[in-house]
DNA sequence: AGTGATCAGATTTTT
DNA sequence: TCTGATCACT
């Protein structure tokens, strides 16, 4: 077979020793994806059953990128067979077909990390406890941890140690915000990630006779990324494993870089104790970087006291040294970028797409993306706000959510009153109250509004009905019409459509868009719909719920573009698995890379180190490290000093650059002018190409609208839209007191006495302009103020 | 009920 | 600086 032909030494055995437990670990950039994938290929050359591997990764796109390449070199469709994907993912599944066990129904909503926080948010509020001491993100980060830990709420509350730590901590109803969250989480038939893994262990540990169903059928069990993996993913592993002991598992701990969720590196030393005739296979020869890097990256990483040893090498050219620059700002440091992004494509004839920029945190992005418009260079940012975050996606979601899981909590409050159909806070309210009080659920409520007594009024009770009504017709419609038919009937049926068609903002015209690709997306899943296994007819069938399922643990929009010629920027986290010819880092200064948040410990500082290691080792031929003495953050100019790491970088390896000889003019510059004027400096001295930022042009055409708003073509196009609304406004004819005139001496509530000046507007809409005694001249909606005619 | 205005808080990483 | 949340106002 010519495929072993292609593997060196090391990657050959750890490939070909198929059976009992293996660890492979693999250097940076030695070839480790190679492995896993031929490893699988040899596995099913050799007569294992596509069904019988189970193949865990860590993100999304490992997974995609593992497919792909199973694909290129399995003939026939085998590959498609073979269970791989996240452990959320892949478990996800499995919960779907076992979770009546548990007390699920099979459509159980995923909650996302804003269900989540809302959901923890409500809580706290309902306990009427302060948000600062009980802060949403420092729950629910214990509750995660809790989670991944597998100690339930249950067993927390019975712990006189975690109880008096709370109370140490000054936060005694930290167990009960615990057992409510999880209680409403099951009320809304809901997961959130950590449930996947966690009622997984739960189903395993409750229901052996299901554990070795799946103990059957994983034969062989590979995970990717094993540094990465947390307690719980650790156990379910353990369990599935235990019938065949047949489990790859890859990993390098120099790159664990999530322990901030859960990553435990101990779960490669509990490999040993727990696969006692394990063999371990080292990959230490490097492919990707030239000598300086792998050198370089090496003389980072033995700065951190815990790991393994192992001697990464490589055989490819020295190549150049490093540059560490140093630039006045953030801008600056942008401006650079930039500038040498240009040049290299210049005088090397590369592909933008041959270069990554990396940063520590989400926002440093801002800069370099208009410092890449104003220089005309392609770029896509990888992570941030992600498609299915944008809130106009998020709400449409929310009523698939709904009509899928009626109990859906989070979705329900979502779309209740979006788009708006007058049911507000109050009405909720009292619904809930009535449901409490009646001793049953709000649906029933809904649906039958006079049966139960309750404070909401007559107008609203049918508006509650109607909602009801409408989204358990959308229910009954998930077998009768498929994804795309009943996404599309939903969006114009809600009135959704409309609303965002009438936005004619460019910001809403872009909403429009997104939704339009969204319902695009479900057309294409509706269409090219693909079962592995057919158990009844249904499965066949691609309804809504199928669609959601799908796609509620994918967090990027499959990407057209994936192939254009851009430059990419993300986050070192993001950056894991990559690799490009040429590399920048930037913002590399103290209290940012390394985190001022992971200063506390050497832990977290040693886990800093192995993210910069990380990104270090993305590069194959050239390294650009960048820093600043000055960056803005919160809005304020401050001063950055160079971070550490590059002081721990072994000096030979690098050579050392300013800016500020370079670009001495800006720096003349900016003593005048840059605390003064950002964006004055931002524009001096760089060509603006035609390459337009697209947020600076709505601003503009925002602004003109707002100056247009007088121009006699927009009023017209105002009343025409306004006269549709009070035409559509059930209460049009309801005009209620009348009778007021010009002159008319009227008495209002807080501003006391006063007389009317003028009167506009009809109905609902009618408006008067009144001078009061004491307040002055205020414009009040007559339908709102109140007010009283006084006889004189 | 809905809207605009003002104010506080946030910026670590992701399934 | 930017965002979200709350509040005051109609």
């Amino acid at each position: 077979m010519s495929y072993l032909d292609l593997l060196n030494d090391a990657q050959r055995s750890a490939v070909i020793h198929n059976e009992g437990a293996v660890m492979v670990i693999a250097g940076a950039g030695s070839g480790k994806t190679r492995v896993l994938t031929y490893k699988i290929a040899h596995l099913l050359n050799n007569k294992v059953d596509a069904f019988n591997i189970l193949a865990l990764t860590f993100t999304n796109k490992a997974a995609k990128e593992m497919k792909d390449r199973i694909q290129k070199i399995v003939t026939g469709n085998e590959s498609l067979n073979i269970s791989m994907g996240t452990f959320h993912s892949v478990f996800a599944k499995i919960l779907r077909v076992e979770s009546t066990k548990l007390g699920y129904p099979t459509n159980f909503t995923i909650y996302d990390m804003a269900d989540s926080k809302s959901l923890i948010k409500h809580i706290i509020k309902e306990q009427d406890l302060d948000d600062k001491i009980y802060s949403p993100n420092s729950v629910l980060s214990r509750i995660s941890s809790l989670k991944t830990n597998l100690i339930s709420p249950a067993e927390y509350n019975s712990s006189d140690d975690y109880l008096n730590e709370d109370k140490r901590a000054q936060r005694p109803k930290f167990g009960l915000l615990y057992s409510l969250y999880c209680e409403r989480c099951f009320k809304s038939s809901a997961m959130d990630f950590d449930d996947l893994l966690y009622k997984t262990n739960v189903l395993f540990r409750d229901y052996p006779d299901i554990l070795n169903k799946y103990q059957k059928k994983y034969k062989y069990i590979l995970v990717d990324e094993y540094q990465d993996t947390n307690f719980s993913q650790y156990l379910i592993v353990r369990k599935l494993a235990q019938l065949h002991k047949n489990i790859c598992v890859v990993g390098d701990d120099a790159q664990s870089i999530y322990s901030f969720r859960g990553a435990n590196i101990q779960n490669i030393l509990n490999f040993k104790k727990d696969y006692p005739t394990f063999k371990m296979f080292k990959l230490e020869q490097n492919y990707r970087s030239s000598k300086t890097i792998v050198e370089a990256a090496n003389s980072v990483i033995e700065k951190n006291t815990e790991q393994i040893k192992k001697n990464v090498w490589t055989d490819n050219e020295i190549g150049k040294n490093i540059n560490v620059v140093e630039t006045i700002n953030d801008i600056d440091e942008a401006n650079y970028i930039a500038d040498i992004i240009k040049n290299t494509i210049f005088t090397t004839d590369d592909d933008y797409n041959k270069i990554a920029v990396f940063y520590r945190t989400n926002s440093q992005s801002r800069q370099l993306e208009e410092s890449f418009r104003k220089k005309g260079i392609p770029y896509k940012i990888y992570g941030g706000m992600s498609f299915y975050q944008r809130k106009e996606i998020k709400d449409l979601m929310a009523y698939f959510r709904l009509t899928i899981n009626n109990n859906d909590e989070e979705a329900f409050l979502r779309v209740i009153n979006y788009p708006a159909r007058g049911i507000g806070k109050t009405t909720i309210d009292r619904l809930v109250l009535a449901a409490r009080t009646n001793n049953t659920d709000i649906w029933t409520i809904m649906e039958n509004p006079n049966l139960f007594p309750s404070d909401i009024n007559n107008a609203t009770k049918t508006r509650l009905k109607d909602f009801a009504v409408k989204i358990k017709g959308f229910t009954a419609s998930l077998l009768q019409k498929n994804a795309y038919e009943l996404a599309s009937y939903i969006t114009s049926n809600t009135g959704i459509m409309k609303e965002l068609f009438d936005d004619r903002t460019p910001e809403g015209i872009t909403r429009y868009e997104n939704v339009e690709e969204l319902l695009n997306g479900i057309k294409e899943f509706a269409d090219s719909y693909y079962v592995e296994e057919v158990v009844d007819p249904e499965a066949l069938f691609p309804s809504l719920d199928k669609y959601v399922n799908e796609i509620s643990l994918i967090t990027e929009i499959k990407d057209e573009n994936s192939d254009k010629n851009t430059v990419s920027l993300m986050t070192l986290h993001a950056a894991k698995g990559l690799e490009f010819p040429y590399v920048f880092i930037c913002g590399v200064e103290e209290n940012l890379f390394p985190s001022q948040l992971s200063l506390q410990s050497r832990k977290e500082i040693e886990e800093e180190r192995r993210l910069f290691y990380v990104g270090i080792t993305r590069a194959e031929k050239e390294l650009i490290i960048t820093y600043t003495n000055q960056r803005y953050q919160w809005g304020q100019l401050r001063p950055a000093e160079q971070s550490r790491f590059i002081k721990e970088i072994d000096h030979k390896y690098v050579d050392f650059v300013s800016t500020s000889e370079h670009y001495s003019y800006n720096n003349d510059f900016s003593k005048n002018k840059f605390s003064d004027n950002r964006d004055d400096y931002n524009n001096n001295d760089w060509d603006i190409s035609e390459f337009q930022d697209k947020t600076h042009y709505y601003k503009k055409i925002q602004k003109q609208t707002t100056i247009a708003t007088n121009s006699p073509a927009f009023a017209q196009n105002k009343k025409m839209v306004k006269l549709e609304e009070v035409i559509n406004t059930p209460s049009f004819n309801d005009t209620g007191n009348n009778d007021w005139d010009e002159g008319d001496k009227v008495f209002h509530q807080r501003f006391g006495n006063g007389s009317i000046l003028n009167i506009e507007g009809v109905g609902q809409n009618k408006k008067a302009s009144v001078l009061f005694d004491n307040f002055g001249k205020k414009d009040l909606i007559l339908k709102f103020a109140k007010l009283t005619k006084l006889n004189n």
